[in-house]
Order: structure tokens, then sequence, then C-alpha cells
DNA sequence: CTGTTAGCGCATTCAG
DNA sequence: CTGAATGCGCTAACAG
């Protein structure tokens, strides 16, 4: 642990003044060649690198944005979070990951410890926290909020279209000739899960078909409760043709539900999910599913986080996911699966 | 944005010296409990969160450690990253990530910024950054790997034992008759690939079964890489009863490309990956593949930094994998298959 | 128990 | 163009 090197020692060593120093390492104004030549060299050679909190604490800015993320683990917000990641790329600016775990506490604690690094703008992925609570930050630093929508915070969030989306696996299903069709949705704790929700019986009407209680089910977004939620909707006995997921995790686990009971996809049953993660093109068959340009989302967000920074008052409109038709869905068969039997 | 509190305000608004606020704030020393008391009225009237990098400058800690990761979105890494944020939990510690992306490059920049940043300790998640450089920032602070051996750093090494990992799949594989045994490495850029292969290798002469270079494929560990290989494999005509895959996205790829010409797993063909990322308990079938404990290689490699920075030597013994039998294995059938049609 | 005094490492006035 | 002086916000001796 050899002892840190600081800008004091490279100015005493190159025999010059610490701000003359300052002033290379920053650019901040002209220095005859010779002497920023031997300061470069002193740099080099004593391997000097300017601490940041001292720059931070000097200049007001620690040229770091805070993202509040939920699970590190998580495809999704992974994804998102490496979008971040290079839209910061090159800006001066390093984010600083911290995550809530759909806590609403836990996410107020890394809220606060975001505030006490003094981080200059803060992104906020999702979360269960209350909106109050990210007013209250957003009065201290430019806050961008994505995936949710933040009362009293438009134009600074980054939103999914949700119905748009459900819309559009809705109208393909129906246009392949599927009648019942089955929903297993999120935890309505989350604004998306009930936005996909109410626009799946929205278009179920609008598609002229009915809403089917006993065929809609509510999981957690994880692949165990897709598992579990289709396998009560097959052993009730009532039949449908299709199962539509609220996400591609449950659509997983609802895979694998179906593998064990037999039932072909999509012979028998057409399957689809909602996000498009990575993995969607890899599962047997392939995953029809709504797009999400989540990287993208995650680059946007920093670019606007960054033009905030910069004074500027960015527009923000809805970003309108795509349906990706791949081979998890086919037409109707003639008589529905019920898993029965 | 409303000015930022500083300790100095709260003691004038209190009444007392900087110092009281700081040492009621750290718990430093004692103080008469109508000061505290009306300092902390003050704290929370004015909503005053400590400066973390005045902090870090003033007690030459920054309480934080630097992790390199390789990409934000990897099931893998993220997994870990989850299990080092939770091993630092309650410990006055946090994680400030980083990613390399597999690049030597932009491995060393991360590390750099890093070390401006100051953080008190590192952890390396393995990346292709020669060992000098690891070996350079471990003079400066304490530094675990994990998932690498760094030459010069032993007992600061979280090791996997890769070998023992494929040993139990080969094993398994022989016992259910396999004989011909087509295998799909990874990028031998990284360590565990070569590992891997290795071990496959030996433990099939071990088994009294030859190595078919015929047989031997090499991706890069995505999905991509499997999907191409085991079409390859297919393709070429040699015949084989079961695929390994050194990592699980391979095996993924590998399962697409096997639907795709309709074979059957495990009836036709068994196929094993390694890795056991949580999505490989929904394909199907159900993957068989070799348990890492992600998580607890992230708690542990956490845990071994606070335990360097209290100062005491851990040490370090490799981590056993576990074989876990799935699905996707079965006995070898009589007429193996080659693709071929 | 508590206030005063010095820095921590750097950027930035302000004079030369 | 460059050096000296000041302060960023906080902690840690050092005296009371």
């Amino acid at each position: 642990m050899s002892a840190t090197v600081t800008l004091m020692q490279v100015a005493r060593e190159a025999g010059v003044s610490p701000s003359t120093v300052s002033r290379i390492l920053n650019g901040t104004a002209n220095v005859t060649p010779d002497k920023r030549e031997r300061v470069e060299a002193v740099i080099h050679r004593l391997n000097f690198t300017p601490n940041v909190q001292a720059q931070a604490l000097a200049n007001g800015r620690s040229f770091s944005v805070g993202v509040l993320t939920q699970k590190l683990s998580s495809a999704f917000y992974g994804e998102t979070l490496a979008g971040i990641e290079q839209g910061l790329e090159g800006s001066a600016y390093h984010p600083l990951v911290v995550s809530g775990h759909w806590r609403a506490k836990q996410e107020q604690q890394a809220l606060e410890l975001l505030m006490r690094r003094r981080v200059d703008a803060l992104i906020v992925l999702g979360g269960v926290i209350e909106d109050a609570a990210l007013q209250r930050v957003a009065a201290q630093v430019p806050l961008v909020a994505v995936g949710r929508a933040v009362s009293g915070l438009p134009e600074r969030c980054v939103l999914i279209d949700n119905h748009a989306g459900i819309r559009q696996v809705v109208h393909h299903l129906a246009g392949l000739g599927h009648r019942d069709i089955a929903y297993i949705g999120g935890d309505e704790a989350q604004q998306d899960a009930v936005e996909r929700r109410v626009g799946f019986e929205a278009t179920l009407q609008e598609a002229g078909l009915s809403v089917n209680p006993h065929l809609m089910r509510c999981g957690d977004y994880t692949e165990a409760s897709g598992e579990r939620a289709a396998e009560e909707l097959l052993r009730s006995g009532v039949p449908f043709t299709a199962l539509v997921c609220a996400n591609d995790q449950m659509a997983f686990g609802a895979r694998l539900s179906l593998y064990r009971r037999g039932l072909r996809v999509p012979e028998d049953l057409s399957l689809t999910g909602f996000d498009d993660l990575f993995s969607s093109r890899y599962t047997t068959p392939p995953l029809t599913t709504v797009h999400q340009a989540v990287n993208e989302l995650g680059q946007l967000a920093a670019e606007t986080v960054l033009r905030l920074l910069a004074g500027e008052q960015p527009h923000m409109s809805p970003y309108v996911p795509q349906l990706v038709i791949r081979e998890s869905t086919g037409p109707a068969p003639h008589s529905p699966a019920t898993g029965g039997s």
C-alpha cells in the first residue's frame, strides 16, 4: 500500500506551483511548453492520479450520476444499466448504482446514500417508492425516471406505452383466430402491470371478444409465478387457445408448465410475453413478445440527464414498443387446450 | 436546486461548534443530551446529510470498494454483483461498479477511474487484463479477484474448480452410456474456458473414452455462438449422442439448433451446460448443468475484502461447483444423432 | 464534555 | 503566464 501521490508533490518535484499542475491537468489555462513537459513527465513517473473526492469538493460537482435500480441480477434492468453506462460514456460523468429491491424503505435509503455522495443527477428505474419522495430529491438534483410516471415531474419520465404494446399482442392473436385468450398479469403494485392488464382487457373488447375473469390470473413477474399461474389455468378446465403473459419471465415459467403437460407450442396453445429479454430469442420455440428497446431507453435516460445538466429542458415522448412475432404463436387450434386429462 | 446544507450551518443554527456536530454524527465522543437533541432537531429540520466526499477527504477513506465487472447486462456477473452488494451491506462500505467489457484497454481505464475515486479496496470479476496490471493496483489497495487466478496474488483469488465441475458432467454422461460426446468450448482467452476444455478431455480419457477432434468446437460463450457451433457439429455428420457446452448460454443456443432440426432432448441427444444460470431451470427441458453459487461467490468476495480491510489475512480455497441433474440428459440412444438426414 | 485549530487534495480567485 | 492565498465540508488532535 504505497502512499498515494498528491498534486502538491508533483508540483514540488517539477519545481512549479500546484496551480500550474492543476491548470495542466484541466487545460484551464496556457502553460509554457517546457513546464508542461516537465510536469507531465513527473506525473507519469510518480503515476499520479488526481483525487476525485478532492476535485468534487473543490468545484462543487462530483461528476457522478446516481442510478437507483431494483435488482442488479435482473436481466431487464441490467440491460438498461448497460445503456446508461453507454450513454454516459465520454461525458465526464460516471454512474453510481444502488439497488432498492422493490422495497420502498430500501429505495429511500438508496436515495439518501446517493444524495450523501452528492451525485449531480439521478436516474430512477421503476421502483415502488412514493412519488413524493422522488419529488423531494428532484428538488435538489435533476431527476429522470424510467418506466414509471412520477406525478409532478412530467417531461422527466421516460415512459413506455404499455397499452400500445399489449394491444399489438391481442390483435395478433385475434387475427390468428384465437377467441379464448388467457392472461397472466404482474404484481399490480407496479404501474406497468396494471397498464398492461387494463390494455389487455380493453383490446379484447375492441376486438369483439369478452373478458373472461376465469382466464385472468396474477403473478409477480417471476418465472415461478408464471409457472404456477399457468398450472392453475390449465387445471381449472376453462378452455383457452392462447396465453398472454405480462412479461417474458412469466412466459418462461408458463412454457415449462405447458411442457410438463405435453402441450405443444404453438400447435396446441399460443404463448406470448412482454419485454423481449435477450433469452426470449432462444426459448423453444422462440417467443413472440413485445420488444422494448431497454438498452436504448437507458441511453436515452443518460442523454436526457446530460442535457438537463447542461441546462437544457429536453422534451420526452412515450416510447412505443413493437411486437416481435416469432414462433410461439400460431393459428388457433379447433379444439382448445384445457390441460384436463 | 436548493443550496445544500453543511455541517457548519447546522452547528451555527444549533449554537454549537462544528466538532460537536461531527461527534454526534459519528458517535466519536459523548455529548450532553440537551446539545445532542438540539443538534439532531436542526439536522432533521434542515434535512442535513453529510457530504461523503468531504468525509472521505478528511479521514483518508472513501468507504467504497471498487468492483470491476465485465458486462452489467450479464446474467452471470449480475448475480455476483448482487452477492457483493449483499455482502457489503451493513458494513459502511459501498460498491462502485464499472465495466470492462472484456476489453483489456477498457478494463485498464475502469481501474484507473476506480483508483481516482480512491476506492478503499477492489474486487475484480474475470476480465482479460494482464496480471501485471492487477498486481500494480493490488500494491495500492486490497484486491480480490473472482473467477480468475492472478499470478503473484494467491490467497486473493476466489477460484472455481472448473476441472471438477466438467468432470462430473462427463462421468454423468458416461454413466448413462454415452460414448460419443461432443463439446462446445468458450473463448480460450478466458482462463476458465481452457480449464473446462482441458478438464473435459482429461475426464474423457479417465472414463476410457477417446477425444475426437471432430467433435470439438469453439464458441465465445454467447447463445449465438452455441447455436452456430451445434449447427456445424450436426452438419458435419460425425455421430454423437451427447453435447457438452462450456456454459449455459451456449447450451441455450445449441438447444435452439436442435429444436430446429427436430432433435429431441434428451431422447435423441443429451445436452449439458455450465454455470446454472437462473433461467436454466426453465428451459424445455430444464437443463442439466454445473451449479456455481455465483451469488455466494460474490458475498464471499465482499466478506474477504472486508476482512482484508480489517487487517486480517483470510485464507481462500477453491470452490467446487456441483452437477445439477435435470431433464436434458438421459440414456444414450442406440442410433446416434448426426443431424444429417 | 466542548470549542479552536489544522489540515485532507484540489481549483480558483487575485496579484504579479 | 504563474505563484500565493483561500476555501470546499468535514474530522481529528489539542487544549481547555
